[in-house]
DNA sequence: AAGGAAGCCAACCGCAAGCGC
DNA sequence: CGCGCTTGCGGTTGGCTTCCT
């Protein structure tokens, strides 16, 4: 027998909405609610797929979208909310009101992830200027715009895990509800520099900074993290290292597959622990 | 002015979680 | 418990716009 299909792929419309469908939806949607997108399309007489349905009503067409620029401080904010759960978009969007997971993915994508590759890989240059300087790395034209360079700069790649295991030094006990340190056995603030200082990168070059999701952490420790500048290369990735092709991996703008990662503690948090923690 | 490159963003695709039966 | 369905998510694509040479 198998699954029916999402939509059937004949007759149906594709590409950019048209007004009169858009209409269609809003006036389906106003009156019957969200939801049954299966079914949306048929009762409504679009020809459409469920999913586009739902898509197009998510992203554009309900009420309460915010449409126009990012603003500064919502910016920072993807970018520490980014740091702290890595391309987890609907989260991200959950804390950034009017925001759609689509529209905070592609801003990271066109802009910050940009930003903060041009702003690592210029810190890097005074390291890299001495022993590669042929290689054009960091060029950078007088307007910001990067220049087409040849060689081995690689696009960002961001890839999304769902971290269920994480890596702690051994160096680190869990004691009371807390992360402690062996040596100091300091509270949860102290912790995060300690933490920081301990961190090393997985030898199976797991250069991940998601490695924190899914973690137990009080609210002082969360708030520590939100608050950790982004840029600081110091923070949870002190000690990453790069590997040949990507030279701001210690900004977090590349994780990795969790599963390579070691366990220590399985499952401790949920997403929607993480988010009760950052409501 | 024109052509190509890069930026931007809406939309699509495939996968997986969650749920009901 | 297993299966199928629905929904949601994140990565990718395609096309239009803007910028640069």
């Amino acid at each position: 027998m198998g699954r029916s299909p999402c939509c059937a792929k004949e007759g149906l419309n594709r590409g950019a909405w048209t007004a009169s469908e858009d209409k269609v939806l809003i006036d389906y949607i106003k009156i019957h609610g969200e939801g049954k997108w299966r079914n949306l399309p048929r009762n409504a007489g679009l020809k459409r797929c469920g999913k586009s349905c739902r898509l197009r009503w998510l992203n554009y067409l309900k009420p309460d979208i915010k449409r126009g620029n990012i603003t500064n401080d919502e910016e920072e904010l993807i970018i520490r909310l980014h740091k702290l759960l890595g391309n987890r978009w609907s989260l991200i969007a959950g804390r950034l009101p009017g925001r759609t997971d689509n529209e905070i993915k592609n801003y990271w994508n066109t802009k910050i992830g940009k930003k903060l590759k041009t702003q690592q890989c210029q810190k890097n240059s005074t390291h890299f200027n001495q022993a590669h300087d042929k290689t054009g790395l960091h060029a950078l034209k007088s307007s910001g715009r990067p220049m087409k360079v040849k060689g081995n700069v690689s696009p960002i790649r961001t890839k999304a895990s769902r971290c269920r295991r994480v890596v702690m030094p051994p160096e680190l006990q869990y004691n009371d509800g807390q992360w402690q340190t062996k040596s100091t056995m300091g509270t949860s603030t102290s912790l995060l520099h300690e933490f920081s200082s301990l961190s090393q990168p997985i030898p199976d070059k797991d250069n991940s900074t998601d490695f924190m999701l899914d973690f137990q952490m009080d609210e002082q420790l969360l708030s520590d993290l939100l608050n950790m500048d982004i840029l600081q290369p110091n923070g949870f990735d002190n000690g990453v290292v790069s590997d040949d092709n990507n030279t701001c991996d210690d900004y977090g703008l590349l994780s990795s597959n969790s599963s390579r990662t070691d366990m220590v503690a399985d499952d401790a948090v949920r997403d929607s622990d993480l988010c009760q923690w950052l409501l």
